[in-house]
Order: C-alpha cells, then sequence, then structure tokens
RNA sequence: GCGCUCGUAGCUCAGUGGAUAGAGCAACCGCCUUCUAAGCGGUCGGUCGUUGGUUCGAUCCCAACCGGGCGCGCCA
C-alpha cells in the first residue's frame, strides 16, 4: 500500500516530465509536509528550484506542472502560493479509503522491500569480566531498534554481539586469579560477576604498575592463544560465567542477538596480515606490522597508521575488525553491515573501512556503516559516573528505573482507591521502567551526547514511554467500557468529519514514511517523535470526540480509528523494543 | 597541534536549502455528573554560538573564529 506522499509523488513525477520533458524524469519532486497546516498537507518546492534550469519564473512552471496533473482523486485542486509552492490538501474520502485498506492488513498497509538484503547489525558487545554499563545500553537498544525495524520491512537480519572475548585482558586476569583465588579457574561459578569485575580492576592496577607481573601475563596470552588446556579451561569458566549475566540483562530488556565474539575470528588473523602484505599495504615500523593511512596525521604530524600485529606478535582490535568485515562479506553473504557503537570510535571505523577498501575486501554491492551514538553524560556534562567515581552498572540502573515506576504507580492506584494485584503492579512496573529507560534513550537524536538523569528517564509525562502507552491504554479502555473486542481485520467504513479525526486520519497513514526513513537514516527518534506526535492527535482526538455515544455509523467509524491507532502504537513501539499494556 | 562532533526558548531537546523555526519540562490561567485528568486547551518564552561566503532564498551548505564534548602507535 502506498503512502499519500508515494502516490502523490509518483503523479508529480509523471506530471513534471509530461509539462517539462522527459529529462526531469528523475527530478526531485520535492514533496514534503506543508510547512504549516494552513497550507495543506503537502507542499512541493520543485518549481522554485527548477526556475533557473528552465529558465521561466517557478510560477509558470508552477502552472504548468498542474496543467499536467490529475489528482483529483487525491485532493482537492492543488493551488499555486507564495513564489512558487504547490500546495495539496487530501480528500477525506481519500484518507477514509486508505484507512480502510490499512484496517484489513495486519501489517498496517506496510510492504516489505522488494529486494531483500542481508543484514548485519553488530552491537551491544560487552566485555567479558566486566559488568555492562549505560555505555552498553545505547549499543543495545538502538542496535535491536535498528534490526526490528530492518527486520520487520522484510530484510534478512543477522543479529551480532561482537563481545570481548579474546586479548590481552585475559593474561593479567588469569595470572592474576592464579594468584588471588585459583578456584575461579577450574571450578564453574566459584565467583559471582561483581567480584570477578573487582579482580579485574585489581589486575589490571597489578598490570600497570608491576613489569613482572607484565611479563607473566604476556606469556599467560601466548599460553591461551596457543591453546593450552589450563589456560583455555579458565578462560571458558570466566566467559561462561559474564555469559550468564549478560543473559539476565538481555532477558531484562527483551533482547535477542547471536554471540560470535572475537576469539571467533582469531584462527582468521594472520591471513589478514598475509593479504596485507600481499596486497602491498603492511609497512614494519618500530617492530610493528602496520598500514599507513591517508588521510590522518599523529600529534606530531606524521603519517598515522593502523597497527595489524604488534611488535610482541600480538594483534589489535583492528585486525580483529578487519577479519570480521572479510568474514561477515565472504561466509554472512552481508550486503549491509552496520556497527553500533559510541561515536569516540568513528576514527577507528574510519580507519580500518580506509586499510578493507585500499585491499579491496568491500565490494562496491556492499554498504558498510558505522552508526555512532553520542555520550551518556552525567548533570556536569562529563561521562558518567557514580558518585564515588565507578560507572553505573546497567543492572542497578534498569533496577532503579522499574522501582520507580512501581513507586508512581502505586501512589497512583492508592489515589484512586483501585483494587490491584502485586501480579498487576510488578508487570506493569516493569514494562513502564524498561519502557521508560529504553525510550529515553531511544528519543534523543542518536548523534548528540546524553544526559542521564533518573527524573528524565522515570517522567511520566511529555514525550515518554507512559505518555505512549497511555494513548494505547485509552483504547482499551474504550473497548472494556463498551465490551466490545477487537474488530478482526474486518473492514469499517471510515468517515472523517472533524478537525481532529482528520488529523489523526493523515498522520496514521504516515508510518510507512517513516519507517523508510528510519532505515535509510538509522535514527531511531524519527519513530519515536511519530509515535508521540500520534499519541498527541489520538488525545485531542479522545477529547473531542466521544465514540461510545455517538450515532452508530459514527461509533463504528470513531472505533475503527481508534483500533487503527492502537495497531499503529503497538506495532512502532514493538519496532522501539517497547511493549504496551491494557491498563496502567 | 590535528581530526570528529555538538552549540536552536529559562531547562531538556526536535527540525529543515524554501512561506510566520517546533515539542516536552518548568511558570501562569482554564477544562473532570461524560470512554482512566499519567489527559486536553490557552498564556509566557528565540539576534537558531559569532563573522563572512555560496544561493532567487541559509538556522540548514562552505570558510574562519569562539565555546562544550570526544578521539589521535602497539587497550577495545
Amino acid at each position: 500500500m502506498n503512502s499519500p506522499l508515494d502516490d502523490l509523488k509518483a503523479r508529480f513525477s509523471q506530471a513534471l516530465v509530461a509539462a517539462l520533458g522527459s529529462e526531469l524524469a528523475n527530478a526531485d519532486p520535492l514533496l514534503v509536509s506543508a510547512s504549516n497546516p494552513k497550507f495543506g498537507d503537502y507542499q512541493s518546492n520543485a518549481p522554485l528550484s527548477l526556475a533557473k534550469a528552465c529558465g521561466q519564473s517557478p510560477r509558470a512552471i508552477a502552472e504548468q506542472i498542474l496543467t499536467q496533473l490529475d489528482v483529483s482523486d487525491l485532493c482537492d485542486p492543488p493551488t499555486i502560493a507564495g513564489p512558487g509552492f504547490i500546495n495539496f490538501q487530501l480528500k477525506s474520502s481519500y484518507l477514509g479509503s486508505q484507512l480502510e485498506q490499512m484496517q484489513a492488513d495486519p501489517r498496517l498497509g506496510i510492504a516489505c522491500v522488494a529486494t531483500p538484503q542481508r543484514v548485519v547489525v553488530d552491537f551491544s558487545s560487552p566485555n567479558i569480566a566486566k559488568e555492562m554499563h549505560v555505555g552498553h545500553l545505547r549499543s543495545t537498544i538502538i542496535g535491536d531498534c535498528i534490526a526490528r525495524v530492518l527486520e520487520f520491512l522484510g530484510h534478512d537480519v543477522l543479529r551480532l554481539n561482537h563481545i570481548g572475548d579474546w586479548g590481552t585482558q585475559f593474561g593479567m586476569l588469569i595470572t592474576y586469579l592464579r594468584e588471588v583465588c585459583p578456584q575461579a579457574l577450574t571450578t564453574s561459578d566459584a565467583l559471582d560477576l561483581g567480584d570477578l569485575v573487582s579482580f579485574y580492576k585489581q589486575a589490571k592496577q597489578r598490570f600497570d604498575s608491576d613489569p613482572g607481573f607484565q611479563e607473566i601475563a604476556r606469556q599467560e596470552v601466548v599460553r591461551l592463544q596457543s591453546g593450552q588446556p589450563d589456560s583455555l579451561k579458565a578462560w571458558q569458566l570466566l566467559c561462561a560465567q559474564s555469559r550468564r549475566e549478560f543473559q539476565k540483562i538481555y532477558d531484562l530488556l527483551d533482547i535477542h542477538l547471536i554471540e560470535r565474539g572475537e576469539s571467533f575470528y582469531n584462527p582468521l588473523l594472520s591471513a589478514i596480515v598475509e593479504d596485507l602484505t600481499t596486497a602491498g599495504l603492511l609497512v614494519e615500523d618500530q617492530g610493528a606490522k602496520c598500514v599507513f593511512l591517508d588521510g590522518y596525521t599523529n600529534k606530531n604530524g606524521d603519517p598515522q597508521p593502523l597497527i595489524i600485529q604488534k611488535s610482541d606478535r600480538g594483534f589489535n582490535y583492528a585486525t580483529t575488525d578487519l577479519a570480521a568485515l572479510r568474514y561477515r562479506i565472504q561466509q554472512d553473504h552481508a550486503d549491509r553491515i552496520i556497527y553500533v557503537t559510541d561515536a569516540g570510535q568513528a576514527a577507528h571505523f574510519a580507519q580500518f573501512f580506509q586499510v578493507a577498501r585500499r585491499a579491496g575486501w568491500i565490494p562496491e554491492s556492499v554498504q558498510i556503516t558505522h552508526v555512532p551514538f553520542g555520550l551518556v553524560q552525567g548533570d556536569d556534562g562529563k561521562k558518567l559516573k557514580t558518585r564515588s567515581g565507578d560507572t553505573i552498572r546497567l543492572q542497578d540502573l534498569l533496577d532503579q528505573a522499574i522501582a520507580g515506576a512501581k513507586a508512581d504507580l502505586e501512589t497512583r492506584i492508592k489515589k484512586e482507591d483501585r483494587p490491584e494485584t502485586p501480579e498487576f503492579i510488578d508487570h506493569a512496573a516493569h514494562v513502564l521502567g524498561i519502557s521508560a529507560v529504553k525510550y529515553a534513550d531511544l528519543s534523543q537524536n542518536r548523534t548528540s551526547n546524553y544526559v542521564f538523569s533518573y527524573d528524565k528517564m522515570l517522567a511520566l509525562q511529555g514525550n515518554t514511554a507512559p505518555y505512549l502507552i497511555y494513548a494505547y491504554v485509552r483504547v482499551q479502555g474504550i473497548y472494556r467500557k463498551g465490551q466490545l473486542t477487537e474488530q478482526a481485520s474486518t473492514t469499517t467504513q471510515i468517515l472523517l468529519q472533524e478537525e481532529t479525526e482528520l488529523v489523526l486520519a493523515r498522520h496514521l497513514l504516515q508510518l510507512t514514511d517513516v519507517l523508510n526513513l528510519v532505515t535509510h537514516d538509522l535514527l531511531p527518534n524519527r519513530l519515536c517523535q511519530y509515535l508521540f506526535e500520534l499519541s498527541q492527535k489520538f488525545n485531542q482526538f479522545y477529547d473531542r470526540c466521544p465514540v461510545l455515544q455517538a450515532e452508530p455509523s459514527q461509533r463504528q467509524s470513531r472505533l475503527a480509528l481508534c483500533q487503527l491507532t492502537a495497531h499503529t502504537l503497538k506495532l512502532g513501539l514493538s519496532l522501539l523494543g517497547i511493549q504496551v499494556l491494557d491498563r496502567m
């Protein structure tokens, strides 16, 4: 099903060619939502931009386009306004019939893409022996949202958790644990993750200050990489321990992804060195094997290398990332690869992308994208820490959000003297708390830094998840009150009379445009904005238009609008990874 | 020093090469005998960091500068 914008664009492009010639077949109709409701629903800016090339005034061009443009089934006669805008006002009969089509479709009229792609979304990626913190929150929920949208549109998505399960940190951790807690290296669950994290910190401190320890830790890395059984066993135990803890968070957040950590690519690293050597890109410098980068200089102004193999023969994450990139193209047959990490890694991605390109590993047909997101900051504008200077655990953050939602809910229930079961309260608090956290994050522009505040996250008014869920709850309330069940895919004739009905109807028909935008820009906040506006428009409709008390034909039509709104909210929120509630 | 990024209402942030730049929060004023008022309506609030340039038209593109954040050889 086409959105009104799709329909208009198609007609407009035809008219453009008919009026001004076939060389404009690919010209952008510049059709956008009207800048002001008084101008109608959509406007074309094309006449203004074509004026110079055509040697005519914008208004003259607009007139010629209009003589060729037949949109009488879609909108009122278009008008030329101002310097040469063409304004379009959709007909309510057209809006009604579009909504009727939407009602009959479980996908709400949103088509799958014609050519599905194999898409790798690389996100979350915590590190073994460290706890997940707020930094992982953004990657996890933004990545999940992007994956959900792509999946819904019919793409074949591989959600990969590129966890940090390999590298020098294991040398120092195992070495340290041999000293202070050897049973952790031979027995399952000898430690909990919290202990493991503090041991990790102590090991790091020791590593940084004790050269002897450093040397033993390096040897331990070699033992591990060469597959010594006791080292391998210890490594596996540490990974299993961490994995269980990560899974608790993923369960809480309703996130599903496939673990394929850095260690997976270990056997492929030496081939990277060989192939870069063959390609003539690898240069030995100060004992390390490097590729010198185009367009990057270090602090001294000298060309900057990307280190592929360290002077101690060890590999860096750049090497792993190159191996992973090749694997995803050659073995996973990815058409598009999306990396969701903090913006601080932008240079790293640009750099290893450059090396991969120069090595000829990225076919023209494959699109690789770093999707950066801003820092999580405290009130002071610095990277978020606890009062004592530690990182905030993601588990604690989520628990606190749920507790906050529960407190709000209980206050309200008490005030309204409602009888509610503990099960109801716990479930609603869970959904509201987790949703609030996710929505607060997703509704920000991804690239901006993100000021973290419990108050803000848990606020239950304004542009928040609870506001959107409440709009959904209101529809369910109407159904309960009217003792109605949802009409399963039946088509009701939709009559749009009140202004709030028309406004709601126009908005409902724009979801497909928004989703197309999101797959292109990978900016979840655009979907949030759409859903927030939908909730506002629904609430205005709800305020102005009685549903259950309306005349029969109007009542059916309004019920259908309610149902379409609820379905759109539920679908849209599900693409954000957010659940709905029937009551709250 | 170099690079990336951000700078929009008191606060938090959307937004776009096009007509008069938008929300939310906060403040103030209204609206519950009527589908959950976690709502709706209204008022107040702006030299879109500064200065130039490109353009018929710039908050948006380009340059310089100012300010915040982040990054820059063997961590990831």
